[in-house]
This record gives structure tokens, sequence and C-alpha cells, in this order.
DNA sequence: TAAGTATTTAAGCAACATCTTACATACTTT
DNA sequence: AAAGTATGTAAGATGTTGCTTAAATACTTA
């Protein structure tokens, strides 16, 4: 899971995930669509997508095409939602904690 | 996104998370429970998880309380599930398409 | 108000990430 | 087999990150 969120923290790599999240892209149109970076720069973002377990090859010929795998985000987005709605359980608690506070404290739970 | 996405990459930084997830947990606290690492370090992160929306601070006379913020996983969490179900989704197709590519193509789908 | 406690900010450095250019590999077509 | 196309690997430059120590800020207590 490390790796995978290494991975989905650079944006250009987030562009490529969702570049082949539908269907199978071969590696020159996916480089195709970042003008800027170089193919090898490309290339280089596809192999850490692969290594993190975000992509699948097939190879067909000349060509690679990649593609996402679901088993590799499933990790990360399970880490996140778990995180996520904690901290939505918390902020119900911490609401309903507040309330009771009404009555009897005045002020300390201020920010200033 | 951007920012929550690359602080969430670094392992510390989601430790950090968990700790804060259920409760709020001061900053000396929050250090306490990294050993290897010096208080100004901790703080650097705990700087970086709240820039991301990701932590809520209460101060309280000298101390800083810090605590999970839901609304910043929000949209991380939500780009990471979106990913994975369309994924999910390309799988099942994928898995019906070669049912009936089966029948009329020969090899050209493995790897080999 | 002086000393103590909790925490952050500043500055510098070492490790790591990302890009580029040049070269290598592996298939395809003539 | 030679030339062409698609892609990856290597090496090095540059920028960014994460750590450390030293100093500053902010609140508390004697």
């Amino acid at each position: 899971m490390d790796e995978a969120l290494r991975a989905v923290a650079d944006p250009t790599r987030r562009a490529i995930l969702v570049l082949v999240r539908e269907r199978e892209v071969s590696a020159g149109d996916i480089a195709r669509h970042f003008p800027d970076i170089s193919r090898p720069a490309v290339s280089q973002h596809l192999r850490i997508l692969v290594a993190a377990g975000l992509l699948d090859i097939r190879r067909a010929g000349n060509r690679r095409f990649y593609r996402l795998r679901p088993e590799g985000l499933a990790e990360a987005a399970t880490f996140l939602k778990t995180m996520w709605s904690a901290s939505l359980d918390r902020l119900r608690d911490a609401a309903e904690r507040q309330e009771r506070a009404r009555n009897g404290e005045d002020g300390v739970r201020g920010s200033r």
C-alpha cells in the first residue's frame, strides 16, 4: 500500500491512471497525452505504477498496452475510506459532546 | 486533493493520522509516539497535514491538540474509490469480451 | 517578572524523485 | 538482413523532501 500511495501522489501518474481506467492504452498513446514531458519520463512513471501494482501490461507485438489494475487500488482506497469514516464518527460524537457541554461549561473549547 | 494525496504518501504522516483519528492528541503526545525522529520533524509533518486540510488544530493554553478532519480526506478517498470502481467495471467488461473471444480468436491476448 | 514547559520556525544538509539526452532492446516490414 | 517503429534503460542534472540542531515564540507557574 505504501508504494501505491506514493505512486498516486504524483499528478502525472494520476492523470495516467485516469487515462487507462476505462480501456487499455499503449505507451505511445499515453505519452502523446503529455506533450510537456519526454517519452522516457512517461515510461518511468509507467514502471512505477506497475511496480506499485496499479497497472497491468499486455504486450502485443511491438507495443505495450497498459490498463488499470483494481486490486492495486483497493488497499489504498480502503485505508483512506476507513480513516474518513472513523473521522466522521468522531465528528458526530463531538457534536453530541458539545451539546452537552453547552450546559455546564463556558468557553474553554473556543480557539481564541 | 493534490496536497492531501502528497501528504498521505508519507508513512510517518499516515501513522499520525491513525493516531488522531479517534480523539484529539497534543503535539507532544504525538511526538512521543515517534522516538526515532525529533520533535521538530513531527511538527513539520503536522504543518503539512494541516496545510493539506487533513487535520484540525485546537489550541488550549500551552498545548495544541490535533485531530483528523474528514472533509480533507473526502476528496482523496473519492478519487481512489472512483478509480477503483471504474477499474472493476472494466474488468467485468473484459471478462465478457474474453468469453466472446474464445470463439473467434486464437492466442493474441496471452502475455507470452 | 523570571524560569519553566510546549511547540514552532529557521537554516543547512543528505537522500530521494523526476526530468532530460543518449543508447539499447525488441518486434515488424520491406 | 536491413531499416523502421515502439518502447525501455542508463547516467547525470536539478529540484524537492525530510531530517537535524539551534533559536524563537507563546503560554504557565513560582
